[in-house]
RNA sequence: GGGUCCGUGGUCUAGUUGGUUAUGACGUGGCCUUUACAAGGCCGAGGCCGGUGGUUCGAAUCCGCCCGGACCCA
């Protein structure tokens, strides 16, 4: 484990590197790569390794294309899948196609020119499967274009039977729980698509409409029969006249409290209604009145169960007016509006009608104004359990943190359970046959699974109930979530087998579920955007939850959207989509990589060229920094090991100073916390490394070879490697292979762990401000950097470091003190430690504050004493500030912690 | 309409038990060909931390209100 201080072996294989010349040159090495890893399996799940890190990944459609969301998604996947598969031995990281979906059925149809209709649904899925896998070799080549390093042998498709198989064992599983339900209820309904449809897949849509004012007869009031009084319903749908079955009043609406207790005839079409008192109305809305049909809108269908209302279905499952709308049976929906408002105003009944702007619920798929019906619908239990489903989001560690409270106030606001049926015609069938006599759903057996009841003969000769032979299957499929929130299990082989001793298992009770890979689940990571956390992951929760009594997964990593260089998402209709393909044709992967690591987890962040060039340009750096190193040990594979006694003071403050740095980006990156990370690891490399320490290595190693030196630097390089290989696999494996030879992938290597050197820190920094010191020095006086210092007067603790000092700045004579100069000083200021004044001196602080800064205060030993004794401050509650005044030979500089005098 | 999150130099961003002098990068100005790198090095300018009121000795940080933005839900 240990190999990150450790040296390159002494009996390395024969030196196969090459020489780093040039520039670093990823369009010829990026895809070399790419294809070795995969040819080579290099990704390939360990499944007998002691220690795992499993990852669980929402499939994407496979017959849309790679998108930047794809990219930043997969990227972070892969920061994660790549530092674990090094600190923690093996990692398993698989890919899934979801390719069950209408866009698939869709695609599938447009290719072939077929109609879905025209086969079978077994048969139109095979042909599906077909179209769809030459798209999913598309997008694993895309994918492989990112390096992600996804485990190619593991790899599922949502349209497979087996896939299937788990989605209806799941059904049962859930319904023998006692967990589902076929009910005859209130659905959202898509009337083009003629299907049910559940809340999440409706979106906003503004529309201009018409506000009809309507003028209703009223024959009862609260108190009785009256005469020649009507009221006004302001409405967008008067087609939903025929459909009225209450009128609503606010109970603080005072000007028509009479009116409660009586009844309404509705216009054109006579029924009489009932005038009820209901907070839910909106009195600022038209005038306070309204009318409750069934069914409008989601609040229509509260009323109708709040108050036990008729249920009067005016329009039908493809929007077109019932018998119950009379003489406009047969009409669109829109085709009635229209002849409604006509006739109302031939009437008398249409007092205005007057433009309007509201928000409408539509289909995403198809755009569709949806609809409310009553129709029979297959369900999962959800609101019984509210409070254990929030306990399982609880169980899980959320990275960020803040984004449990999405999955909370979602679950919170749950009203309807979850309807999982649709009225599509192709999908994953429902594995159920109804008693023609009784109406008793029969069930599938298990072992005969997948089935799709349209072709297949039910388990049973006569029903369980009443004993009748004949029975319907259910013509209804799954949603689509039927696969896609069974991931974890299908991807730890989730799957029943009958009991032994089971003579005709017959039920899920005849058998057992288990796991062909237990070890996997839960699994360590679920990624995913934060936009699906409300049905994506909530569904996956809900149904792993119940089938195995544990959440699926331990940590929820939540990423951000991808917007536009001014902050605005990317959308088809804005016309700003930047296609990943665009983005890699002007840049290295790697490069898109150091982007995508450059925002904390969780939120959105703009497409930003400039963080692809600052990528580029470490690419750069990286490999020039590389060639130096190499330069510098012409005989890396010689360098032996050296006893850390036998390490020079700035050799051994490096590899102290990387101690750190190791243990810091590891605990960064086990908290998905890549930004920081990639800054921190950059910033150290670039700055201490290259600008500190190479510059000084570079000095000592003029004169030939020096043990320590050659051995800390090619240790650094090694960690370096390392540490940037999650973030950019490309150029550390290709310098891997160049400087060391190996035929081991870096991305398979051990992680590095600190070596534990202990070094003088403090005059390490003294060194480096003093060299920072120099070179400021040289600058300001016209110097080249390499211009040769005659004599330099270093007071400061610096101790060890003086020879690295004169050989990187050329200073021909260095002397060192520990102690300050003897030159002028004089104080300057006080500097208050507030931490500690604060609380002591509360409300005269601000006098303490004047008094000091009128010069009112003298020091008394180690006392500060203000304003002749009225305060006291001990010596940690300040700090002297002394400015010095150099009138000798040469130029004097101050650092933090030396003065440097050049003579 | 309700809720959640967010607002820090020109741009992106760090900064939670409140401590006075706010981090880094990109961009920008000046200087320098140092035997890895000018896609480099050194130095500098640039922020009343969205506004406002409050709590406090002290607020980017805590609270109220307002403005602006994103998302989720009605």
């Amino acid at each position: 484990m240990s190999d990150t201080q450790d040296p390159p072996t002494e009996e390395s294989p024969t030196d196969q590197s090459e020489s780093i010349d040039g520039e670093y040159d990823p369009s010829e090495i990026e895809p070399k790569w790419q294809d070795h890893w995969v040819a080579e399996d290099t990704y390939a799940y360990d499944g007998d390794a002691d220690t795992r890190f499993t990852i669980d990944t929402p499939p994407p459609t496979v017959s849309g294309n790679l998108h930047m969301g794809h990219l930043y998604q997969f990227t972070l996947q892969d920061f994660v899948a790549r530092y674990h598969r090094m600190a923690d031995d093996t990692v398993y990281f698989p890919f899934g196609y979801d390719d069950n979906g209408i866009a698939s059925e869709r695609l599938t149809e447009r290719e072939l020119d077929i109609r879905h209709q025209d086969f079978e649904r077994r048969e139109f899925q095979e042909k599906c499967r077909e179209v769809c896998t030459r798209y999913e070799d598309e997008f694993t080549e895309d994918v492989q274009s990112l390096a992600i390093s996804v485990d190619w042998d593991n790899t599922y498709k949502t349209i497979a039977p087996e896939v299937q198989r788990v989605s209806q064992l799941s059904f049962l599983d859930l319904y023998e729980q006692g967990r589902e339900y076929r009910q005859r209820a209130p659905t959202i309904w898509c009337p083009d698509c003629e299907t049910a449809i559940s809340q999440v897949e409706q979106e906003d849509e503004d529309k201009s409409t018409k506000f009809n004012d309507i003028a209703f007869d009223l024959v009862e009031d609260g108190d009785g029969p009256v005469e020649d009084e009507t009221f006004t319903i302001s409405t967008t749908r008067p087609e939903l006249l025929p459909a009225c079955v209450s009128v609503f009043v606010h109970p603080d609406d005072d000007a028509n409290q009479h009116l409660v207790g009586g009844t309404a005839r509705v216009p054109l079409f006579g029924q009489e209604v009932p005038i009820i008192a209901d907070e839910r109305v909106d009195m600022e809305t038209g005038s306070g009145l309204v009318m409750c049909c069934t069914f409008g809108d989601q609040n229509d269908i509260e009323w109708y169960q709040a108050h036990d209302l008729d249920l009067r279905l005016a329009i039908d499952e493809s929007a077109t007016m019932t018998e119950v709308a009379g003489d406009y049976e047969g009409m669109s929906t829109t085709q009635a509006r229209a002849a409604i408002i006509e006739d109302l105003d031939v009437e008398g009944y249409l007092l205005e009608s007057r433009d309007h702007e509201h928000t409408v619920q539509v289909h995403e798929r198809c755009g569709v104004e949806v609809e409310y019906l009553v129709t029979e619908q297959w369900y999962i239990k959800l609101l019984d359990k509210k409070d254990e489903y929030l306990q399982a989001g609880r169980d899980m560690e959320w990275f960020p943190e803040k984004m449990y409270s999405r999955y909370q106030h979602w679950i919170e606001g749950l009203e309807w359970d979850w309807c999982i049926s649709r009225q599509r015609d192709s999908g994953i069938p429902i594995p159920v046959w109804y008693c023609d006599e009784c109406g008793e759903p029969i069930l599938a057996d298990p072992e005969q699974l997948p089935a799709d009841p349209l072709s297949d003969d039910p388990p049973v000769d006569g029903c369980p109930d009443c004993g009748h032979d004949t029975f319907t299957p259910e013509e209804d499929v799954f949603d689509t979530w039927a696969t896609s929130s069974l991931t974890p299990l299908v991807n730890a082989g989730w799957d029943w087998h009958a009991d032994a001793d089971a003579a005709e298992p017959n039920s899920i009770t005849d058998g057992t579920f288990e796991m062909e890979m237990p070890e996997l689940y839960p699994f360590d990571l679920r990624p995913q955007g934060h936009d699906i956390i409300s049905f994506w992951l909530f569904h996956t929760v809900v149904k792993c939850y119940e089938h195995t009594d544990e959440v699926p997964f331990e940590n929820v990593m939540v990423n951000g959207m991808v917007l536009d260089e001014n902050r605005e998402a990317m959308s088809k209709s804005k016309g700003n989509v930047i296609p990943p393909s665009e983005v890699l044709e002007n840049f290295p992967v790697d490069a898109a990589r150091y982007w995508a690591a450059g925002t904390s987890i969780g939120d959105d962040f703009p497409y930003k060229e400039g963080d692809l060039e600052a990528g580029e340009r470490l690419l750069q750096k990286l490999w020039n920094a590389s060639r130096l190193v190499d330069q510098l040990t012409p005989a890396h594979d010689a360098v032996g090991d050296v006893d850390e006694a036998d390490l020079s003071a700035v050799d051994r403050w490096l590899l102290a100073e990387l101690d750190a740095t190791i243990d810091s980006v590891t605990a960064k990156f086990e908290d998905y916390a890549f930004s920081k990370a990639r800054n921190e690891l950059r910033s150290f490399f670039w700055n201490t490394f290259c600008d500190d320490y190479l510059e000084i290595a570079k000095q000592r190693l003029s004169d030939g070879g020096d043990p320590s030196t050659e051995y800390t630097l090619l240790t650094a390089h090694r960690t370096f490697l390392k540490l940037f290989a999650p973030f950019l696999p490309h150029i550390t494996e290709e310098l891997w292979s160049r400087v060391y030879g190996e035929d081991e992938s870096v991305h398979t290597t051990d992680w590095p762990v600190a070596g534990g050197y202990e070094a003088d820190l403090e005059a390490g920094e003294t060194a480096m401000e003093v060299v920072s010191a120099l070179r400021r020095y040289k600058t300001e006086n016209g110097l080249p950097l390499n211009a040769d210092l005659e004599h330099v007067e270093v007071y400061g603790h610096v101790e060890g470091f003086a020879a690295a000092i004169a050989e990187a700045m050329h200073v021909d004579r260095l002397e060192t003190f520990e102690d300050a100069p003897d030159i002028t000083t004089e104080v300057s200021d006080i500097d208050l430690d507030y931490s500690i004044v604060g609380p002591e001196f509360g409300s005269d602080v601000g006098a303490l504050d004047s008094a000091i800064e009128a010069g009112d205060y003298e020091i008394d030993g180690d006392t500060l004493v203000v304003a002749g004794g009225e305060f006291e401050l001990d010596a940690e509650m300040f700090a002297v500030e002394e400015s010095r005044t150099y009138s000798g030979e040469g130029e004097m500089t101050e650092t933090e912690n030396a003065v440097v005098v050049v003579r």
